[in-house]
DNA sequence: GTTGCGTCTGTAAGCGCTTACATTAACGGA
DNA sequence: TCCGTTAATGTAAGCGCTTACAGACGCAAC
């Protein structure tokens, strides 16, 4: 289906041995100038192309690493696809992706239909339990987890401290002069999200904080953001909003525009993961830079290095590594002077 | 490296022979119950993962095709490759992606590296003489082109209709009561920007219209288009402003407004392919909806008929598409009245 | 004219899987 | 009891490639 013409049919052409076509082919020194000639000769003009799984087989070896995403949408995945991108492309790999997965089992599918295409595994799973994930996985094949929460299984992975973020942003709503402050949060049975809430819950008590927290249910999109917002127009507004992502916060942002209110006069907004969009945002959007881009390029370099080792297990305990996002102010929380008493 | 436990073992573990093996793993209805059961618990045991390469080896069939890209950054990559994530899963399939080819032979390399490992590829590359693509392909290979300029050598493709996208953008602008239109352009490499060119072109000759173009170069990015409207301040500023795509138009908006300038009021903006964000900047921007998700979807599902038909060549043919970009109008061109006589 | 060495070329054995074909077993009818 | 069928299992031949190994050849040194 793929090819048609192999390497044995331009050996055949050419007039020598498989062998040495494939020497040729490969650039090896120890072919004859004459022979390699003749080979590429007929090659070109058969148009011929290595078959890429039959390589693979032969050499075990597939110069493409697998990524595993929970979603390809919007942004954020965007920059992440394109931070590994850049990264594998420097180091020759291919990537396959995989996205659109709801939960554990979907992964574990996604992963099982890649063992022996891939060279090793990125994989962003903000599932509970994902740390099962391993214990599914044809042995052997080097694995790097993104994202996710702390400590899950103990995978090599790259980390967002999601908590710690949440912390800065309450933190920072407060000393905007915020006293009401609400949290749009993300997917329920998403690790991060919860962390990201449970940053928001000790951030409200923090120095003897006393506010009743005000969750509103969201599910990463803006469309939740927006909705959100909506449910709150009945009652006391808050003055403070942390949406668990940009996009929510993006939304929230537009509702509270289009219903008369003022971002950040009347409600200061802050997002998370500091997507391109926000920006271009009006007001742009205050954020929890998480660098995306950059965990994508590093998780492919840590799963580069876990390749070049040759094993999965063994050796040096997996180097993980936490990335503590860094708080972004733009106009969407930045107030002059603290608003009500 | 990949798997380390073959079928082979498992037939050993489970006492039956390799094909026994394959066939029960393989869900084939002529095998009995108990070789089933012993086969599933040898291969949980010993947590078998089939290996892809090999299958797709003996096969001839991979269940994955290949997305050649010029790029991967930003919402407009981003939303074509969701298109063709959703039409795949649909079918079982996965995607190998490539992206970051400034050039055709950059692309080439992309393509030929995939062959055997996909059963078909989509490619979109915007490059002069992209045709030649098909002339060093291996043979047989199912390609579908996307976007791309009209004519693109006889392959099957997914058209969108630039010229007649961008002369809706300067009939639009006109009828909005502008007089000096300038257009922010694409590289000047690429067909796709230069069919706008074009288009932007010709709408200002329509009716008789006598305007000198105003070109400004551009290369997609948001900072291009930033980079261009700071450019203009110093002479006189046009009133209505088509840039080659959404992030120019995008940079230029933010752009103008630090400039002191409004927009629509002063300068009327219209962008190219509707990507989300578009509806978040302030003000909203007009755009021409390319529909950039459908194509995706609709490429895949039209590679994938070719690949049923299994046939790359030969047969009725090839059915390409156009697609006519529907104008959005945004605040960001919405004029209640004409401005200036 | 041997012998020995180094270099190039060819032969063939896999890589892990599917699948056509051969083999064997099981069963019912004569 | 024997044979013809059908169905389950096993054997082995690839899929297209790489690569260890062996063979062939040329050349210098003895």
């Amino acid at each position: 289906m793929a090819a048609g013409v192999t390497l044995n049919d331009v050996a055949k052409a050419a007039g020598v041995s498989i062998a040495s076509a494939s020497r040729a082919i490969n650039g090896l020194d120890n072919v004859t100038e004459e022979i390699r000639d003749r080979v590429l000769a007929a090659a070109g003009r058969l148009k011929y192309v290595p078959h890429g799984a039959a390589r693979a087989l032969a050499m075990s070896r597939t110069n493409t690493i697998g990524v595993i995403l929970p979603d390809i949408y919007g942004e954020f995945f965007s920059e992440i696809i394109r931070g590994i991108d850049v990264g594998a492309r420097a180091r020759g790999l291919h990537i396959l992706v995989s996205g659109s997965h709801g939960d554990l089992n979907e992964a574990v599918t996604a992963v099982r239909s890649m063992a022996g295409r891939v060279d090793g595994l990125l994989v962003m799973a903000p599932y509970a339990n994902a740390g099962d994930l391993a214990g599914k996985l044809p042995v052997n094949l080097p694995l790097v987890m993104m994202g996710g929460s702390a400590g899950q299984a103990d995978l090599p992975s790259l980390i967002i401290d999601n908590y710690g973020g949440a912390l800065d942003a309450v933190r920072h709503l407060r000393e905007q002069g915020c006293r009401r402050i609400a949290h749009i949060s993300g997917p329920e049975n998403n690790l991060e999200a919860q962390d990201r809430l449970r940053g928001y819950l000790d951030g409200l008590k923090e120095n003897g904080g006393t506010q009743e927290p005000i969750v509103l249910s969201g599910d990463f999109t803006d469309n939740a953001g927006y909705a959100a917002v909506r449910g709150l127009l009945r009652g006391t507004m808050p003055d403070g909003l942390f949406a668990a992502n940009d996009m929510m916060a993006l939304g929230a942002s537009l509702g509270l525009r289009e219903a008369g209110l003022s971002v950040p006069e009347d409600v200061a907004v802050v997002g998370f993961d500091d997507i391109p969009v926000t920006r271009y945002a009006s007001p742009p959007i205050s954020t929890l830079r998480a660098g995306v881009f950059d965990i994508g390029q590093r998780s492919l370099e840590l799963l580069s290095v876990l390749i070049e080792r040759g094993d999965a297990e063994g050796g040096p305990p997996p180097a993980s590594q936490t990335v503590r996002p860094e708080l972004v102010v733009r106009a969407s929380s930045r107030r002059l002077s603290p608003s009500n008493a």
